[in-house]
DNA sequence: CGCGGCTTTGATGTTCATCAAGTAAAGTGG
DNA sequence: CCACTTTACTTGATGAACATCAAAGCCGCG
C-alpha cells in the first residue's frame, strides 16, 4: 500500500514557510522527528468519513481531493488541493477528531503526517505559531466558501471555464496541462453532470477556445475563456 | 443610526462560554472595558466589502446575514447568523483586514465590537484561548462548507424544506415562527429565484405540510418536510 | 481477449428561470 | 392622515437550460 519513511530533511521543506515559520529550532526538530512521510499512489484513499483523524496530513508533492459522499453514492468534491495548501488545517480538531468527509489522491503523492497532539501543544505554547495557524485557517475557509458562492452564480459554460482557468492559474501555471481528474470528477467538483462537462469541453474545442487531446488541455484563447467564466 | 454604549456587564454574557471561557479575570475585564456595544435597526448595514475591519463583531441579540454582492447586483447570502454564533471569527485577520463581503442586520440587533488588536494579543499570550478560537473556527468553517455541499444536491423543494427545518431546529426551536427574511432573501440564501421560493412555499401549503400567514410559518407535517429535504 | 469504466454524441423530457401582470403591503411626502 | 410611490408577494404562461436516457467507441487491465 503506502510506504512509510521517517526522515528529517524538513529544514529545507517549504512547509516551514507555511505554518511553521515561527517555530523555535527545538520545536521544529521535534515535529521533524515525529512526523511520518508516506507515499500514495494515484487513486488511493487516505481517509474516509467516520474514520478517526489524529494527524495533520499535508501534501508535500502530488495532488489530492477532499470529497463528500452522498447517500445515493454521488460524490461532491469540496476542493482539489495542491502541495503546501492550507486546507488540511480544516480537517483536524473537528467532530471529535472523526473525519466528516473523504480524502484521496489524484496523482502519485507524498503526504506528511504530524500527530495532532504536537500541533495542539504548539498552539498552547507558541503564540506566534497559533496566530499563523489561525491566519491560514481563515484564509483557506474564505477561499473555499468563495468557491461555492462563485459557482452558484455561473451557468455550465461559466463553470467549466472557471475550472480550466483555476487549473491553469493556480495548479499548473501554464496554458497546456494534463487534466488530473476524470470528466466525472470535474462534474463532481463544479456541480454538473459528466455528459455536460464533456459537451461543454467539446463546444470550447469547436469554438477554438481550447484544444483537447485526451487528458491534455491547451488553452488557446484565454481572454475568451475569462469572459465566459466571468459572464456565466 | 446606531447607539454606542460602553458597558461592562460581560460577566454574565453567554459569549464567555463561546470563545472566552479560558480568559484570566484580568484579560476578561480588559476585553470588557474596551468593547463597544452597538444597537442596529433591522435593515442596517454593519460593514460592506472593501471596508476596513478592525473589530471582531459578534452578535449579542437579534439576527444578521453575511452576503456577497455579485457584479450584476444579485446577492448571495453566505450565512444567517444567530447570537453567539462563531461565524464572525471568519471575518477577521483576512485580506489585510478589509472585508470581502457584506454584513447587515435582519432583526433589530445588539452587536459587540472588540478591537482585533486585543484578540491578536490574546492569541499570542493565552494558548487556551488560541486553541478555543481555532476549534470554533474549524467548526464554523466546516459547517458553512457543508451548507453549500448540501444545497448542491437538492432540488428546489428540497432546498426550501431544508431551509425551513434549519430555521425551526437551529434558530427558533419551535414549529411556529416568523420568517426573519423576505422571500427574495430566502432565494438568495438557497440559490433559486424569488418566484420559485414562493411557488414552492405555496405548494407546501396546498399539500398541508405547512401553514402560511404572511411572514408566519407553521410546520404541520415535519416528517414529510424532513423526507422532502433528504430526498431532494 | 473480454470486461468494466471512461468518454462521446444525440434524442428526449424535466426542471427551473424568465417574463408578464396583478394584488397586497409598506414606506414617503404633502 | 391620506394620496402616492415603491417594494414585496403571488400566479400563470413560456422558453431555455440542464439532467436523464440510450447507444456506441475507446482504453486499460486482469
Amino acid at each position: 500500500m503506502s510506504e512509510t519513511k521517517q526522515q528529517c530533511n524538513c529544514k529545507e521543506c517549504i512547509i516551514r514557510n507555511l505554518i511553521f515559520a515561527h517555530l523555535k529550532t527545538t520545536e521544529f526538530e521535534n515535529i521533524c522527528q515525529q512526523k511520518a512521510e508516506k507515499y500514495y499512489k494515484k487513486g488511493q484513499i487516505v481517509f474516509e468519513k467516520g474514520q478517526p483523524l489524529d494527524h495533520l496530513i499535508y501534501l508535500k508533492s502530488g495532488l489530492v481531493k477532499y470529497y463528500h459522499q452522498n447517500h445515493d453514492g454521488k460524490n461532491s468534491i469540496i476542493t482539489i488541493s495542491v502541495p503546501y495548501d492550507a486546507f488540511p488545517l480544516l480537517t483536524i480538531f473537528h467532530n471529535n477528531q472523526v473525519a466528516t468527509y473523504n480524502m484521496s489522491v489524484l496523482e502519485d503523492s507524498t503526504l506528511c503526517f504530524i500527530p495532532i497532539e504536537l500541533i495542539r501543544k504548539l498552539i498552547f505554547n507558541n503564540g506566534e505559531f497559533a496566530f499563523d495557524f489561525i491566519i491560514k485557517l481563515i484564509e483557506t475557509s474564505n477561499k473555499t466558501i468563495e468557491h461555492f458562492v462563485t459557482l452558484n452564480n455561473k451557468n455550465l459554460r461559466g463553470r467549466v471555464a472557471y475550472f480550466l482557468l483555476k487549473l491553469s492559474d493556480y495548479v499548473y501555471f501554464r496554458d497546456v496541462f494534463e487534466l488530473p481528474v476524470s470528466r466525472k470528477e470535474i462534474a463532481e467538483h463544479i456541480g454538473m453532470t459528466t455528459e455536460n462537462v464533456i459537451r461543454t469541453l467539446s463546444e470550447f474545442r469547436k469554438e477554438k477556445i481550447i484544444k483537447i487531446n485526451g487528458k491534455e488541455i491547451e488553452i488557446i484563447e484565454k481572454e475568451r475563456l475569462i469572459k465566459i467564466s466571468q459572464y456565466g
